[in-house]
DNA sequence: GCATTGATATATCGGTCTGATATATCATGT
DNA sequence: ACATGATATATCAGACCGATATATCAATGC
């Protein structure tokens, strides 16, 4: 799970740790605030198995700037500042940067096209996996929706099921189970427009006939669910 | 989390461990499939605290059944079978009942009046409490939805933020942004309706006016959202 | 000037939960 | 007779979280 939002967010540009954490809160909203006792071990965990590095990086660090693409770290400004000011002494502030190696990219698509464990934190792995799916093969990333989607309909089919057979709740559990009813059904509706919309992309592999709009928003959900 | 949930279906009933977990799997959905590996040291840890009293239940119950009011187990069925031809041996399937105490009971209202811990799994945490909000007192009840609320409104406004300042998404991750987007103002608008249905229930305290019908679905939602 | 606060940065510890695995009893179908 | 599957409990490694410790530095206030 975090190993793959780690290599995905990597895959792209080096950070250190801190920088990671914050990218993972920031960018898409899928990890709240990643715990540094899950973060670090993780690193550790990778660079261990050679599929990232970490470099040490200790400030001081020439005009040539090899500094990490972040451009606003207080460290940075402190070094610049200190540099300007005649002081040769760099910031001692220690960050280890890590970068994803050859490994590390084989591990990555690995990772995202290996199916999804059931059961635990269905949801954010699913979205983890779509925000990298430009990584994955059109065939696979078809398959990734349609699993999801199969997960969606079974959890339905529970609910509907439980509304149906017990039918013993205080009027808070029902409404608990008529909007999860409700969520599922929307949630199948996204994905069907997804699926369709993936369908037509592969329909017409060569022409990219301008299909820059974004996937699957508004257009007609697939007839064929029954809701 | 797993004890709220324990203690909250012992609240109304003794079970046993693996009764348990299919109680917690069917009754709401919001337990997937709890591992027997965070259930047994939950149910230990309880039996330890004074929580919880387990007796072993060792078969060969006697005809006036103190079988707990499961309905449906093989164990009880082979108990009168071997009874009805003759055999004096009961099962000795072992089966540790769980009951709760009156430590237990000021435990679990505790835990179901505590501040929700923030960032972790917030949305079943929030619906295990809601499953039990009739025990809370009207007040509580009402605390418990506007915190959620504002939780969502937070998320909304960070998913907005997103959508603004980034923008360099791909459509995947575009569309995975606007569908929670979506998810959160339903969200919002259901807590809106379970609040306003609470409010009016707590205006009128004496004469229970018909109000039996479900709690906050489908009544317009408090206008003064903005969606 | 200098002290407090807050952001940056890494690390570790205890505790909770998951997934896998082991072990056993019993019912049912073939 | 034998396999399959539900019932029932238990344990282990590993992942993740929350809290906490430590340190550097910027900005703010007095």
């Amino acid at each position: 799970m975090l190993d793959l939002a780690i290599l995905g967010l990597l895959s792209e540009c080096e950070f250190h740790g801190y920088e990671i954490r914050k990218r993972l809160r920031d960018e898409l909203g899928l990890f709240a605030n990643i715990s540094f006792g899950s973060l670090y071990p993780a690193l550790s965990r990778l660079e261990l198995s050679g599929a990232v590095v970490g470099t040490e990086s200790i400030g001081a660090t020439p005009a040539s700037a090899p500094i990490p693409l972040t451009g606003s770290l207080g460290g940075e400004r402190a070094a610049l500042r200190s540099r300007r000011a005649g002081t040769t002494r760099g910031t001692k502030r220690s960050r280890k940067v890590y970068r994803i190696t050859d490994t590390g990219r084989r591990v990555f698509e690995e990772l995202l096209a290996a199916e999804e464990p059931v059961g635990t934190d269905e949801a954010r792995s699913f979205g983890l996996r779509l925000a990298f799916a430009r990584h994955l093969a059109p065939q696979a990333r078809l398959g990734l929706l349609e699993r999801r989607r199969d997960q969606l309909i079974r959890r339905l089919a529970a609910d509907r099921a439980r509304a149906a057979a017990g039918g013993d709740f205080d009027s808070y559990t029902r409404s608990l189970v008529e909007h999860r009813t409700e969520t599922t059904q929307h949630d199948i509706s996204w994905l069907d427009s997804l699926i369709e919309s993936e369908k037509q992309k592969q329909a017409t592999p060569p022409t990219d006939n301008r299909s820059t709009r974004t996937v699957g928003s508004r257009s007609a959900a697939a007839k064929g669910t029954e809701l």
